[in-house]
DNA sequence: ATCATTTCTGGACATTTGTCTAGTATCTTC
DNA sequence: GAAGATACTAGACAAATGTCCAGAAATGAT
């Protein structure tokens, strides 16, 4: 992030790294979710339950920023759940430490509006396909531009993810062969 | 937003209010996003030509907030195009303006946080209907959570931004009926 | 290695959604 | 208020996608 000396320390103080073991909740629906932060290692899969079914809305794997946003930012209990689904770590900070950084140190503060802007335009990107795309574009983009995520994925996950049923990703895939 | 004095003027000042008639571009596919804004009246449509046909993502009325986000943010030409589907008035800022504004002024840096946090927030949750919501139970719920919207908003687009076509949209309502 | 468990694929059929099209209704403009 | 343009509805059929299911493949535990 560029951050030197005192307030480099501010900031790795502020953020604390947890382990997590496969198949561990770091947001339960209904909860608070006091914590966003960045995957060191691992994968963590987002859903909800819905007609006592699991629907994936999003996986992160590493080096990428992890949160329930609605609940992180409004400080109501999360309609998500974010699980492990495999062992792995993230770094995170609790709302309160984030302001804190945020108002105490002007660069970070430019920092994570920066982040928020990226986030927007990422989430809006993928808003924007699911409406204009249809569920064999999407998979092909992915194909073309996250070849990494794909190959990591479970399959069921990703079909929930790309708005599509296991059966009919299965189908794309053999059509794109 | 509750700001004062010199405050005020300076923010007044990095806005200049602009009126559109019917049919004009805000944005225009290709070209650099200069300016986001807040739609005083009227209504903007935000929409993509695919296999020459146009494909609506989404709709501003009065007090929304306004934008090209991805161009805006990285000053890359626009993937979309946003036009006035009626006459309207707009408060746009530049991006150096709001750049200013937000170094020069605390409480502006803040409130524009503000208002990151809830623009992902609500893309975010649109996200996510669009992965786990069927047509008719999106349709569903903007009936039930933003009706005023439901009524101005012509049938033909409503449908694209709800990601099905005006034929299917016309049956999803004849069933809720 | 073996067995059990989970994940992936694909057939058969049902349902949903899209395409094409025409008729009706609504809105504009003169 | 008549004539033309635009928007909405809906029938008939086609294509896309879902449901249910069973077998194959991959993974994990002992």
């Amino acid at each position: 992030m560029g951050f030197e000396g005192a307030d480099l320390e501010k900031i790795l103080d502020a953020f604390v790294s947890i382990e997590f073991k496969k198949n561990e909740f770091v947001v339960e629906e209904g909860k608070i979710a006091k914590y966003i932060g960045f995957v060191e290692s691992g994968m963590f899969q987002y859903y909800v339950t819905l007609d006592g079914e699991e629907r994936t809305t999003y996986i992160n794997i590493e080096n990428t920023f992890l949160g329930s946003l609605l609940s992180f930012v409004t400080q109501k209990p999360s309609l998500e759940n974010i699980r492990s689904l495999t062992d792995g770590k993230i770094s995170l900070i609790s709302r309160t430490n984030l302001k804190r950084l945020v108002e105490e140190l002007p660069l970070f503060k430019d920092f994570y509006i920066t982040l928020l802007e990226h986030t927007i335009c990422g989430i809006d990107a993928t808003r924007h396909d699911l409406i204009v795309l249809s569920g064999e574009a999407r998979y092909a983009k992915m194909l073309r531009e996250e070849p990494h995520l794909l190959q990591q994925i479970p399959l069921q996950y990703l079909a929930s993810m790309l708005g599509v049923t296991p059966r009919h990703l299965s189908r794309i895939r053999s059509q794109i062969r």
